[in-house]
DNA sequence: CCGGTACCATACCACAGGGTATGGAGGCAC
DNA sequence: GTGCCTCCATACCCTGTGGTATGGTACCGG
């Protein structure tokens, strides 16, 4: 019997949270997944709610430095347009559409959601701004960019991320098709 | 003592729906709300599964007829636009965001929801065509302005309903500029 | 060998929520 | 009046969930 970190619940948590919302995110069933009893969660966490904290804080640490940290690689700022496109499609939609509704109802969950996706859009919008285009319109586009994405998530089951490549693909080509008529000419 | 149908259930649900998730619809919560004990609430439905089926297909048919049947009203594909922009405007978002969650964990509200969004989409689409647009870059036009409704929908508190008009005004000013050159000129 | 600490199982309590059974008050038909 | 139906209050049970208290096992430093 190895023991069981807290990384551990984050994972069963994270899985749970996809798979039912934050409704589901309960101890007996966390503990049940890892094969283990209230005891060994309450040894870990000092409740439910501290839990879930640690949680959404996981989740938030992870995006950044999973999503921003890969597009800040990219030095080209059209190359990484498409790196952020993809690496937007690989999320894990499931549990970005739980913690959305999660973040309707709990004033923590929705600053950290919040925080998360502004940080999205300023990645974007920087990088069409380094391509040229004003900054206003940059920071709209960012936007636009990342209501499209949540936009998609609410929509088909897990295996249709090509509806959502579809819908991102069209809206870089039309954003293209304005802004950057040299780079993307039709 | 007057006495309380439906209607009055269905109201205190959506108001419960709309402020806490689907996990706040109770039947103690909608009691309470009425003024009515749990004997009243099983007089009218055969359960809190019966009921939030029927407020469901209440939310539904609402959508169908104010928005769907407002927008056909207007014969001027172009001005119909902009009249379906103002209906999605002025939905509940805070009711639709919450079902969207449902939908994610239930299959009924899956299938409810997802008929009204193609609905929509379909709606969208077909003003497009009337003007012009090719067929597939109608349909997806459709689906993008949706999926921007659906993504603005979950930022924001309920007051910020003019970033979602920005949104949306951008979306379609961008349509226009590529599909309809000679109707929105720049 | 002994004490402390990390890790966890067991047992128990409190409370909220869904569901059921029963009865009562008022109206309406006959 | 009698009977029936609508509408609803009260009381009760069962389950699931958060939380606590307690004890037990294994390892590690001294």
């Amino acid at each position: 019997m190895e023991p069981r970190g807290p990384q551990d619940y984050f994972d069963a948590g994270m899985a749970l949270l996809a798979g039912g919302g934050v409704g589901a995110v309960t101890i007996a069933r966390l503990c049940s997944e890892l094969g283990v009893t209230k005891g060994s969660f309450y040894h870990h966490f000092r409740g439910v709610e501290d839990f879930k904290t640690q949680l959404l804080v996981h989740w938030a640490i992870d995006g950044e430095r999973q999503v921003l940290q890969a597009a800040a690689s990219v030095a080209d700022p059209v190359e990484r347009l498409d790196t952020i496109r993809e690496l937007g499609i690989a999320l894990n939609h499931e549990a970005e559409v739980a913690i959305r509704a999660w973040s309707r109802t709990d004033a923590h969950a929705w600053a950290v959601r919040e925080q998360v996706d502004v940080a999205r859009e300023r990645t974007v919008a920087a990088a069409y701004t380094e391509v040229g285009v004003p900054h206003e319109a940059a920071e709209l586009l960012g936007r636009l960019a990342v209501a499209v994405l949540v936009g998609a998530q609410h929509r088909g089951e897990t295996t249709d991320r090509d509806a959502l490549r579809q819908l991102y693909g069209r809206l870089q080509e039309m954003t293209a098709a304005i802004y950057l008529p040299a780079a993307a000419p039709r």
